[in-house]
DNA sequence: CTTGATTTCCGAAACGTTTCGGGTATAAAA
DNA sequence: TTTTATACCCGAAACGTTTCGGAAATCAAG
């Protein structure tokens, strides 16, 4: 490959003036600019990302930071989404992107800040991390500019694009109350997500503006797994008839209702209504099409690489940003008529 | 952030043993291997790749390369299968991983081999580029190790990861008529797509071997997308009432096709029976499941990871790995009673 | 005591950039 | 004519590694 000396030595110019030339400063004539131009061109010449970066200590990439990328993750189109985003934005921003995938055993080997050190990361985009995980706390307290979604910290160098979570997750349970519903209970996901507290948040207050005794047994544990989910609610619909709606943190844990609601012969929404939230693609696909609040993943992905680039070239941006979830209203919920 | 220097100063030792001792090599005393290790541990030291890939002349990444990785995209879960496979993969060898999303506007800016360059990619697997593609051309004839995903395409330093593309399309039909279907329609999807043509092959051979007459009025096209498809069946089924079964070159277009039933009150199985290709995570979800042809996107992925480092480190293996598709039987698919 | 081998270390160059601090003309101003 | 400004160019150092070639010290053998 073509470097800055081949085109300097074929120009008859110096390779500071090439280097000058091809990045356009302005003191070099326009005679000898183009001529160094031609000359690149019909080498071929392209810069050595590596040796720029390596000099300017800034490299013009931005990592993109999951847990346990791996087979499972396939059904997760929400983390699909979110790197869709990241990537389409940063590619117009005209930055790289690279995808780091941690375990918890990798992360023994390797500090949040060596990843970034070794390849010279100028920002990170974190998603999906668990509020405990020490590589949390480590992106806090660094020097990197970093914003993550989903949870909102905010710092000098850090940033997060969150959804009205609350409020949306309230209307969610409104909108059963309004139907007609007393009796109803709701799926928790994995209690130290972020996004649990918040939704059992709003799930309790919604209940006590309205007059309804919060009850401890009406809320269960899915885990934010299908599976997981259809196990707590079989036994948990048998034995309590009286309820006629289930709130539930994840369209997965709303699936697990769906198939236990199925297992037990009940009709969904005749003889329970559900809600979900995520608005996976499954949802409107599955019989019936679930109701459910949905989150908009691609543009939070979008405005969390907008803001971490924003971050790294020293503008200032607010270091929050907030996308709209919405209810979306399909067939999985109806009239309370008991 | 430490450098190889500041070891050295700490530990007194020289730049040069310093690295030595911190890469393996022999010719350094225990005991100072030792010191310096422990020295490196505290300064919290980690090599910085960019340096060392600029004098090493590569970078332990692998590029994966896809086209328009945007918006829509999302539905395609295929991609993000093989994404997560190889991601997975590389991980394990110790490999980076670097998206490279190309569109057609860009590519007019920056050859295949410019992009490569720039960043030193070892090697790329590329999934998704049309048979034409300039990239792919570029990248047969590129010096730089890559393997394709489901396109059939070797040379020295090119190898492919596919599945038993047409043997598995045959099965598919021949079920079709083993149940009694003799009018069977093809659904296409883009006319450049190598999986395209193979099916399409596939079809017209086992009508051939079963002394079925094929009819070119019996194939539609639905360019891989739902409406299309969708809008290509409907007028069709109305014309031709006499079809009673459907095989689709992907889940996509078979979802497209149970639309259309729907809209003209068609019973599937019943009255039209469906098959489609991929087994994309909806068509388990869809009503009724959808009995489809499944491929392994996210062994590919592994395949084609492990078969590029391969190649990039010299070793010699077989440029062309498989994975098996299977005929998943679900219940979109009916004897024929007519 | 010499010779040769072995062990352990290091200086310096190289990778391909960018950038700092000039330098040399030429033109404009005094 | 001399000074000052301007336009254009370049040498050399720096970024953080790896590696080539050799040097010093130690040890075994002759």
């Amino acid at each position: 490959m073509a470097t800055l000396k081949d085109v300097s030595k074929a120009s008859g110019f110096s390779v500071t003036t090439v280097s000058r030339a091809l990045n356009g400063y302005d003191d070099v004539n326009k005679e000898t600019r183009d001529k160094i131009m031609n000359v690149a061109k019909e080498l071929g010449y392209s810069p050595n990302i590596l040796a720029r970066s390596l000099v300017k200590k800034q490299s013009k990439t931005i990592g993109f930071l999951v847990t346990d990328l791996k087979r499972e993750s396939v059904k997760d189109n929400f983390l699909f989404e979110t790197l869709c985003g990241v990537s389409d934005e940063l590619s117009t921003l005209d930055y790289e992107f690279v995808l780091l995938s941690t375990t918890t055993s990798k992360q023994k080997n390797k500090t949040y800040g060596q990843m970034c050190a070794e390849r010279q990361l100028d920002g990170v985009v974190i998603q999906g991390l668990k509020r405990d995980d020490p590589y949390l706390l480590e992106a806090i307290e660094s020097t990197v500019p970093c914003v993550l979604v989903d949870i909102p910290v905010e710092g000098v160098n850090t940033g997060y694009v969150t959804s009205n979570q609350l409020e949306s997750a309230k209307q969610a349970v409104r909108y059963l109350i309004r139907l007609g519903h007393r009796h109803i209970a709701f799926m928790n996901g994995a209690a130290h997500a972020y996004v649990s507290t918040v939704r059992y948040d709003a799930y309790r207050q919604v209940l006590q503006e309205n007059g309804i005794e919060f009850r401890d047994d009406y809320v269960l544990n899915g885990d934010f797994e299908e599976l997981a989910s259809k196990s707590a609610a079989l036994p948990f619909l048998l034995n309590h008839p009286e309820v006629t709606a289930f709130f539930c943190a994840s369209d997965v844990m709303a699936l697990g209702v769906l198939q236990a609601t199925r297992e037990l012969g009940l009709n969904v929404p005749e003889d329970l209504s559900i809600i979900g939230f995520d608005n996976i693609l499954l949802s409107q696909y599955v019989s019936p099409p679930l109701t459910t609040v949905g989150q908009q993943p691609y543009e939070m992905g979008r405005k969390a690489a907008s803001m971490v680039v924003h971050i790294v070239e020293g503008q200032d941006v607010p270091h929050e940003a907030f996308v709209n979830n919405e209810l979306i209203l399909r067939e999985s919920v109806a009239k309370n008529r008991r």
